[in-house]
RNA sequence: GCGCCUGUAGCUCAGAUGGAUAGAGCAACGGACUUCUAAUCCGUAGGCCGCAGGUUCGAGUCCUGCCAGGCGCGCCA
């Protein structure tokens, strides 16, 4: 049903906000640096800015060839036996340099600045890895900047203040939202927020499909539902809508015009069309605002016929020659810019195709001034992105401009029994049902807890039988908890930490550490889920800063004797909070304060 | 037939630019609450990363071929 939200990716489209972040991670990493105080410096940059001038160094030295500084690669190793952080330079540049690599790491480690202390250890280790160690007590500088930025923290300049509209959901009104919608919907409004985070201006939108032939299908059905509300016996055909909800929408439009059925056929199902449409949409806006997902803008697709747009961006091409006729039929040339074949968008009957108003839709899109756009389709629109991809480019905009992110359908499950899905049929579970079965926020989780292109099995019966035990709760819970614990450290009269507090070096248990330099990784972990479209990211790290805080809790206690140690760590907690409370606001569910 | 996506623990899924001993949750088993919420934690067990080649000092990750599943291949949307 839906055309949008059903979804594929194609490879020159994979371009568009890149896979790999080498075609933009060197430009954007010395902008960055370039811009002071507009970006969060964290710890894994310190680190690349040492090994570094380590190179530079070793180059002016003699140690090393002299020659271009590689790009500096470093990670942070799986084990922490291996250090805070780690750089492969020395296995990478070990031919360039002609040298083994171990011999290049030592090198690197012999002109390593670290007179400040920052690393409590530097060692090579296996075939030419410089790992290194950060102080226990540095990590408190992480803790200062999630306080002093609150809600900021985690934010990047990645969209440099860029204009992009995120299309998704779209559903066409001629059925309540099912599942699948819900899983676009999580996703386009995740992705939407984290755009936001990262420095686009963001616009969401619904394009509406009020045009065509399944508006008059729909309008067919009502008012043979009408029909039989009038007691007349109708043939109801296999192509109309079946669900039950067709009927309910009859019944509405009899009270509103009584006298329907004596009208001119042609206009009453004109008028059924349009009413049931209406309710439909007024349906789905409600839906959707109960999920949480609100659209800055709904657009009509009629409205593009009606002003005309689809006819000027249809004659212009005619003018170039890219539309052309055969076979009675228009055809755009979409094979000459990477399709694998033309299309029609206008038919042997003189009707437009909707490739056709899609075309004016996607040059409004651009004319409207959004640099960059986003639509949210459903798999099994894959097919379709060749096409519009081209129209695109045929208007004259860089294809980079556009992108489309696919999200497979959902598999929907009771008890291990698929249910079947299918608007037509009538046979589906919707949106609306999900979520009174296990609340916006479960729903909106699991959907947002797997890669968007990944097929998601979702089990409604699991999901309850889960009822205390899920990654959602998990997350809460750690919110709810620090909640508690503020609650009591007030009641107690318990002295709340300074603004920067300078105990916050005291935090230098192993569990405060790793809650410290989970909590450092957030502003990377935002800008990759914006860079790659894969909101799915913040998901998990919010599961793992979570199990990262439940382990420290259950090892040490926060409002303990020693002041100033309950102080910091009031400090540590409060800070974990602001990210917890962050990081779900991104995926829109809720932070609650007990549970 | 062609194209795209997916294939990782019994189940659901992560896995960063190609890095060191492949991770988490659920399910299973054994422990931890007179102490800030046990919706939690600690531990044990569980793996030819679909298969086979190739590139590389190094491959779950890149290349080729094959297998399985999903989706698409319309003058539908």
């Amino acid at each position: 049903m839906l055309s949008r939200l059903s979804s594929a990716k194609i490879r020159p489209l994979a371009r568009n906000l890149p896979r790999r972040p080498s075609q933009t991670a060197a430009p954007r990493d010395t902008s960055r640096d370039n811009h002071e105080g507009r970006r969060q410096q964290t710890m894994k940059h310190l680190m690349e800015t040492r090994v570094r001038d380590a190179i530079e160094k070793a180059m002016a030295s003699g140690a090393l060839l002299p020659g271009e500084i590689p790009g500096v690669v470093v990670e942070e190793p799986k084990s922490e036996d291996h250090g805070d952080y780690a750089t492969t330079v020395a296995l990478a540049m070990a031919k360039t340099w002609k040298m083994p690599p171990r011999n290049v790491a030592g090198i690197l480690l012999a002109h390593f600045g670290n007179d400040d202390g920052l690393f409590s250890r530097l060692e090579i280790a296996g075939p030419g890895f410089l790992n290194a160690t950060v102080a226990p007590s540095a990590w408190a500088d992480v803790l200062h900047t999630v306080h002093s930025l609150g809600s900021e923290y985690g934010k990047n300049t990645l969209g440099a203040g860029q204009k992009i509209m995120v299309e998704f959901v779209s559903a066409n009104p001629t059925g309540p939202l099912h599942v699948g919608h819900g899983r676009g919907a999580a996703v386009g409004d995740a992705m939407a927020n984290i755009l936001r985070h990262s420095g686009f201006d963001v616009t969401r939108e619904y394009y509406i499909n009020d045009s065509g032939r399944q508006i008059r299908t729909l309008g067919r059905s009502t008012y043979l539902r009408l029909k039989e509300l009038a007691g007349q016996t109708v043939e109801f055909p296999g192509d109309c809508y079946q669900g039950d909800y067709i009927r309910e929408i009859a019944r509405a439009v009899r009270e509103e015009t009584p006298g329907i059925l004596s009208m001119d056929e042609d206009a009453a199902v004109m008028l059924c069309a349009r009413r049931a449409a209406d309710i439909i949409l007024e349906g789905i806006r409600q839906d959707l605002c109960d999920f949480g997902v609100t659209h800055d803008i709904w657009f009509s697709e009629q409205s593009l016929y009606d002003s005309g747009a689809v006819d000027a961006a249809l004659e212009s091409f005619k003018q170039t020659g890219q539309v052309y006729l055969k076979d009675g039929a228009w055809w755009f040339a979409t094979s000459a810019l990477g399709d694998e074949k033309d299309r029609v968008v206008i038919r042997q009957n003189g009707l437009t195709t909707y490739f056709a108003s899609d075309i004016a839709y996607h040059q409004n899109k651009y004319a409207r001034g959004f640099d960059k756009v986003i639509d949210v389709w459903g798999a099994d629109h894959h097919g379709y992105i060749p096409r519009l991809a081209a129209a695109v480019e045929a208007s004259g905009i860089a294809r980079e401009r556009f992108s489309v992110i696919l999200v497979k359908l959902v598999n929907l499950l009771r008890g291990g029994e698929q249910v079947a899905m299918s608007t037509r049929s009538g046979e589906f579970v919707t949106l609306r049902e999900v979520m009174d079965e296990v609340g916006p926020d479960m729903a909106r989780f699991i959907f947002l807890s797997r890669h968007h292109e990944s097929p998601l099995d979702f089990d409604l019966e699991a999901a309850k039988s889960q009822e205390k035990d899920n990654p959602v709760f998990y997350i809460q819970y750690a919110h709810a908890r620090i909640a508690s614990i503020f609650k009591l450290a007030g009641e107690r009269g318990i002295p709340m930490f300074r603004e920067k507090e300078p105990s916050a070096r005291l935090l230098t248990e192993p569990e405060e550490t790793r809650v410290l330099k989970k909590m450092a990784q957030y502003p990377e972990v935002v800008e990759r889920a914006a860079l790659f479209q894969e909101p799915h990211r913040v998901a998990f790290f919010l599961t793992e800063l979570a199990a990262l805080f439940h382990a420290f809790y259950n090892q040490h206690r926060v409002l303990t004797e020693d002041p100033e140690l309950c102080r910091a760590r009031l400090y540590l907690a409060e800070g974990v909070r602001v990210l917890v409370h962050g990081g779900l606001s991104l995926l829109g569910v809720k932070a609650p304060e007990h549970m």
